[in-house]
DNA sequence: TGTACATCAGTGAACGCGCGTTCACTGATGTAC
DNA sequence: TGTACATCAGTGAACGCGCGTTCACTGATGTAC
């Protein structure tokens, strides 16, 4: 079994996870570029100094956070683009609203570092969602309306989407739990707003 | 002249201005969360204490700078909603483009602290763009396209304007100047599907 | 299987440094008479 | 107008503290024979 990790590499692995769940918690209420490498070592119960055995800084730790943020995410942009029929537009804001339910923290983090003060975090996350937007442009071109779209329209069209997405996650984030039905109703109709452009588009 | 302010008040004002335009300038490449106090005072040049003479904390400052960033932009706003004609689209983003040119740190702080890690800055940033999406709301009432919406159909309609208005300024600051004409094409031809969007939309 | 050596994740002391905040101060500006 | 006192924006020394980084270390795990 050459894929049976030694109990060295095991546990070296172990700890690095250990330091994404602690930086995770603690970027709840803070900024990266205000998060201290003490801090984190800290929180996982760690000397200082084993930090340096995982990340060269704390913004290298960031840009982990970004593909284990990120990662997860390419599965349920797949399923509410690939939903169809009637309620595609409901279902797709459902699972968005279960995803934010499941790894708020991630979602926070995404949200707040896209536009954050940590410029390698920020290009890993431009380019995360550039690739998300062209998996959803190649989704949509399957779909009978888009007969006739050019591919620039579909990146248009499918950009508008993934940003559509992660706003409706961020709003639910800062939503109280009666505020969120509000939050799943207005995202709703944007994106039928959004269809109905989509239909009647002429290029 | 009881409005002409003393020598000293004067003076208060012109400091506490160069507090503003140096925490601006050090937030091109930063958040607020990690912006020290003796970082702008220094940037002043007065001593660290001088500070507290003007703001209790970094977070105070970044409330204020939030009132300075979106105060001007009540008139870009009311001037890409009330633009009529053909090239209403056009000309709305044309606005955007110029605001962002003009005041590039203004929208680079608010595109980044109202996902933020201050809470105090991020209520009042969600505040200001809650009054922005009601004039939007109130100016697309207006139009005759509007006949027949409900007025909570219309504050959705005005919301997405506002995100999409706040996105685009966003995608222009991170946008080299050959990508900025891609950057306008792009937001153009998505206000345009969302206005095709309106203008079939059967509520 | 047993032994001798190599690797390396995590340690703990030490460093110099800049931080936010306190305090009593100074001296120009403002005000009362 | 002149004088005596009050106000208060900005000062500068001092404080205790936590920061990021360095370094030589330890001892469990891995490997070669």
């Amino acid at each position: 079994m050459s894929h049976t990790l030694g109990v060295r590499q095991a546990q070296k692995q172990r700890t690095r996870q250990a330091f994404l769940d602690a930086a995770l918690g603690l970027l709840e209420e803070q900024s990266l570029s205000s998060l201290g490498l003490r801090e984190v070592t800290r929180a996982v119960g760690v000397a200082p100094t084993a930090f340096y055995r995982h990340f060269p800084s704390t913004a290298d730790l960031g840009v982990a956070l970004v593909e284990e943020a990120l990662g997860s995410l390419h599965v349920v942009i797949a399923g509410t683009v690939s939903a169809a029929g009637d309620e595609r537009i409901e279902r797709a804001v459902a699972l968005i609203a279960r995803h934010v339910r499941e790894y708020p923290a991630h979602i926070r983090f995404i949200a707040r570092e896209r536009n954050g003060g940590v410029q390698k975090v920020r290009a890993a996350i431009a380019e995360q969602l550039a690739r998300f937007t062209d998996e959803v442009r190649t989704a949509l071109a399957q779909h009978p309306e888009s007969a006739g779209w050019s591919d620039d329209d579909l990146l248009m069209l499918a950009g508008l989407y993934v940003d559509q997405m992660l706003m409706t996650a961020s709003n639910l984030l800062d939503a109280s739990p009666e505020e969120q039905e509000q939050v799943i109703r207005v995202a709703t109709r944007r994106m039928r707003l959004i269809a109905v452009g989509r239909q009647h588009w002429l290029g």
